[in-house]
DNA sequence: CTAGAATCGGAGTCGTGACTCCGATTCCCT
DNA sequence: AGGGAATCGGAGTCACGACTCCGATTCTAG
């Protein structure tokens, strides 16, 4: 119930480069890196990493968060193009190459106890609902199994993601593991 | 180089009792379970710990290979069923159902910079040489695509226990992420 | 049974990293 | 420009967890 104030100028300018070090920072170093590392990368204090991310918990979740939005972007982005099943099935393997950093963060967080249904409701309804547009379309095209509801894409995508990132740097490996969830998910 | 002389009785005894704590305390509490809490559970003093494994991180892998050798038993012992392809769907089904700890001690290990291959290529030989008798009876019989190969099976079942993971609890969202994954190896 | 070696237990050390605090600095309204 | 409020920076605090050390205990060879 904060009466949130408009941030002074500096302090948006801040916050937005704290945030965006610590995207980088997460995904090449681990989530285990330290908020120091953090502040560094970003050219800031410590202090004020902890100002606007009063956790490191906090400051996981708001990179996830983000991420999150920019995939509902995206799924939205593909949710006029003219063959369904193609959008939908250039957009899963989209979200599956993107994704790796996304585990591990997510980890993290289910690891520190946050639930992450709760935070999933919150802004991850955008990615459900454009997830959810793109299947239908995909499904009443015929172009993908009647029997999958969105949690359980969302599930398959989780693990092609990790899938991929077992698969290690070869790129044929990569788009194979694809290629059989994107057998599995179409239809006959 | 040491000239590894046979444990005390007792010393043998309790590497087994520590072994067997950490496994169940890594599966409830998570890898980042303090060493206290396994010595605890095992019954043990932390120094007892210490001096079997001498490090976290090599008590994460021993309890790792020691999972992996499990599963490299149960394969083996799946070979020589009437049908391969159904061995083989059974048993891809089954390591899926079995794995979800297993993934975060990877992880874990990954994270400390522990190099998976070479730990892989020791004990976890045994995975793949069973996974590779049930691949390939399994493509003999025309029963799996031909263009998957061992890595990539691993990859994909990787892939697929973290798929069910976040499928959470319930059973038929389960079931349905192996069969998409079974169907999309399966040939044709 | 007994000596001596191997093992155990767990208090204590040490390093690390999350988080706090407050003087210094920067911003923005008038 | 000027002053007060909002922010910043980063040294310092504190808790926690991996790992060490050594007197006490338990095993086993003879």
């Amino acid at each position: 119930m904060t009466a949130d104030r408009p941030l002074r100028a500096d302090a948006r300018r801040n916050r937005a480069k704290v945030l965006e070090a610590a995207e980088t920072v997460f995904a090449t170093r681990g989530t285990g890196a330290s908020t120091e590392e953090i502040a560094q990368a970003a050219g800031v204090g410590i202090g004020t990493v902890f100002r606007h991310f009063p956790t490191k918990e906090a400051l996981l979740e708001a990179v996830f968060l983000s991420r999150l939005d920019r995939l509902a972007a995206q799924l939205r982005a593909a949710a006029d193009q003219p063959d369904p099943g193609r959008a939908f099935r250039e957009q899963i393997a989209l979200a599956v190459d993107a994704s790796p950093a996304k585990n591990a963060i997510a980890d993290a967080l289910a690891a520190a106890g946050v639930e992450l249904d709760a935070v999933k409701a919150g802004v991850g309804t955008g990615v459900r609902d454009a997830l959810d547009l793109l299947l239908r379309r995909a499904q009443s095209a015929g172009a993908v199994r009647a029997d999958l509801d969105v949690p359980t894409v969302m599930a398959l995508l989780i693990g092609a993601s990790y899938g991929v990132e077992a698969a290690g740097d070869d790129r044929g490996r990569r788009a194979l593991v694809i290629n059989v969830l994107l057998d599995g998910m179409s239809a006959g």
